[in-house]
Formats: structure tokens, sequence, C-alpha cells
DNA sequence: TGCGAAGTTGGACCGCGTCCAACAATACGC
DNA sequence: GCGTATTGTTGGACGCGGTCCAACTTCGCA
């Protein structure tokens, strides 16, 4: 066993197909992609997919995911510092394919689709602040502040890729909002 | 044409096919429970569905979901008064669906479900404050408030779903929330 | 050479949601 | 009473996302 990787070696990669993927969302649109259409041109059955990707929007969404599920984890251990942990979520973000579709959304006529999934992640973060901040207050409380910080972290990403993902100004902005939604600290 | 009704009178009901849907939530689960037993418990066809739900999920939502739409048109309007709006959402709201699938949410295996369909709800009425907020201060700061508030409306309806949904408790709830998202007032 | 581990593939399957043409039941004018 | 427009229902076909699985392939290692 060991440490390496044995057996059959993948025949493809995540940024394949997403690469693929953004492409034939540019060219047609999200919803007129479909999986097979994907896996047709990176190469790969349709079966293999979900092997590398959960669902098909999860394509756009992997890269942040990891963070998510990261600042989640940090967030559950006791005394976490929420603020330092938020702000970590987006520290060193590159342009992925999120960033793409959120500034072609009109192009890939994912606005819908962008909306909605971004609800879901903004709630998952939400619930995990509210974990960590209900401790002076109530629960109600906790929760409106959860869903602060985290509509303030995800509207600072959003903003930052709708204007073109230029590295700099990304922790600005999550700072900016952070003040809004936890008071400057 | 007139006024009145003309036409096939309809076979069933929003109530009729919420109540046998609710049935078998509790009896199955959500997800185990297709759109085809519904209707064949309701005693209709399940073409006939779509007519009444746009989706299966509805069904928990049409009654919160006109109430929200509602308040998101009357935010569009210039100098709504936007603390008046979110309260009034929740105003005079009856125990339904919704309330017994929050309450009820182990049994009927929905919890996911209900997370993922009220954070799209919360992300809506989100942008529709922030919308409204947008006068005195930057985009980002009033999206961060339009989460704020939102959360604190679904974060009250939820903890009075929760508790039993009693009567009395709930316009309180709402205040204490929005107190937190937007300052006492 | 043989074995186990990891990956791929095609195909079957299910459920949601859409669409449509045929049919059924009502109101209304005549 | 009879057409007719209107509204609704029904069955069926369809597409897509997602799950599952058994057969097969490619690797490392002994």
């Amino acid at each position: 066993m060991a440490a390496g990787q044995s057996g059959r070696p993948r025949a493809s990669s995540r940024e394949v197909l997403a690469e693929a993927a953004c492409e034939l969302f540019l060219e047609r649109s999200f919803e007129a992609t479909t999986v097979a259409d994907i896996t047709t041109r990176a190469g790969v059955s349709r079966s293999s997919f979900f092997n590398y990707f959960a669902s098909k929007s999860d394509i756009l969404w992997a890269a942040l995911d990891e963070r998510l599920e990261a600042a989640a984890r940090s967030l559950a251990r006791p005394g976490a510092p929420v603020r330092e942990i938020l702000a970590g979520i987006t520290a060193g973000l590159t342009p992925d394919s999120l960033a793409l579709a959120i500034a072609n959304a009109d192009v890939m006529g994912v606005g819908d689709e962008l909306e909605r999934e971004r609800a879901i992640r903004q709630a998952q973060l939400a619930r995990a602040v509210a974990e960590r901040s209900r401790e002076g207050t109530t629960r109600l409380r906790a929760e409106v502040v959860g869903a602060a910080a985290a509509g303030a972290v995800l509207a600072a990403v959003w903003q930052w890729a709708d204007a073109g993902a230029g590295r700099a100004a990304l922790s600005a902005l999550v700072d900016e909002a952070l003040d809004q939604a936890l008071g400057p600290a």
C-alpha cells in the first residue's frame, strides 16, 4: 500500500473537465449543456464524470467549496477566531470557473443557477458562524449574525468576481463587508 | 367573459394535494414520496399536479412564497418602509404545511430539503432588501444588510415553527430578530 | 505471472419536470 | 334544446440529472 498510488491512473482531471465545461457554457449555455456534452468534449464517458464532480453545478463551485468546508471545520473548534477564519476563506483566492461564471453570467445564462447555489453555500456558512456565535446571545440573534457574516463573505466574492477578479481588491472587500456584518474590530 | 369562471371546474385544490402530500411525507418521507404517489392519493393524475404546484417542494412553500413575493413587490416601490414590510411578511401567519414540515423535519426526512429551499427564499428576500437599502451606502454594505434582514425573518419563522407554531410568539420573534439585523428603531 | 487496488465504461434505472394532443365539463349566446 | 369558447384533466412521450452496478482495464508489487 504505502503512500503511493496504485491501480489504474485517472483518465482525466477536474481541471480538464471544468475547462471543457466552461467552453460549452460560453458557446451554448449552462442548461443547454448536458453532462454528456461535457464528457464527450473531455474525452471521457458520462459515468466517469461523477467520479470528479458530485453534480453538474459543482463544476463551478468545487474550488470555493473546499475552502468553505475547511472554514466550517475550523469554526467548529471551540474558541475559533470567527473573523479571522471568515477572512481566510478568500485569502489568496484565485480566479477560477466560479469567477468566470459570475463575470459571464449573462452569456452563460447561469444567473439563476448561481443565485441558487450561492444561497445554499451562504446558508451553510451562516449556520457554521451562528453555531459559533451562540455564546453570549439568543439562538435567534446568533442566526442573524451568521446570516450577515456569511452574506458579507459571499457578497465580497461576488463583487470581486463581477469586477473581473483582480487580485488585489478581494481582501479589502471582505474586510469592508465584515466590518458591516460584525462591526469594526 | 365577465368576472365569473367558465370552463371545466378544478378537480382538486392545493389544500387537498398538500394534505395528501404531508400524510405521505409523514408515513414514508419526503424523498421516498413521488409526485405520482401524491396525486394517486389525492385522486388526480400526475400531469395535473403541476397545475397546482410548480414543483414538489413548492407544496411546502406555496403559502409563504406568496407573502414573500408580495413583500418583494412592496420593497420595489421607492420609499418603501423596509422594516414594516419585513414585519408584515409574517403578520397573521398561520401554521401550514411548511410549519408542519419544520416541526417534523426528522420524521419527514426533510431537513436538507428545507435548508436548501429556505436558503433560496432567504437569498431572494435579501436581494430585495439590498436593492432598497442601497441608498446611503455601498452596494456591498447594502447586501450585508439585506442578508442580515432576510436571515432575521427566516430565522424567526423557523424558531416559531420549530416550537410548535404558537400564534402569539411569532411577531415578537420577528421584532427581536429585526432589532438585531437593522438595529432597534 | 498472478494478484489486488483504483479507475473506466456502458447500460439500466428512477424521478422530476416539460410538453402536447385528445378529451371532458362548465358558462353563455342563440 | 344546440354550438362554441373556455378552462381543466389525462395519458404518454421525452430529456436530463443522478445513482447503481457488473465487466473490464491499467497500474504497482511480489
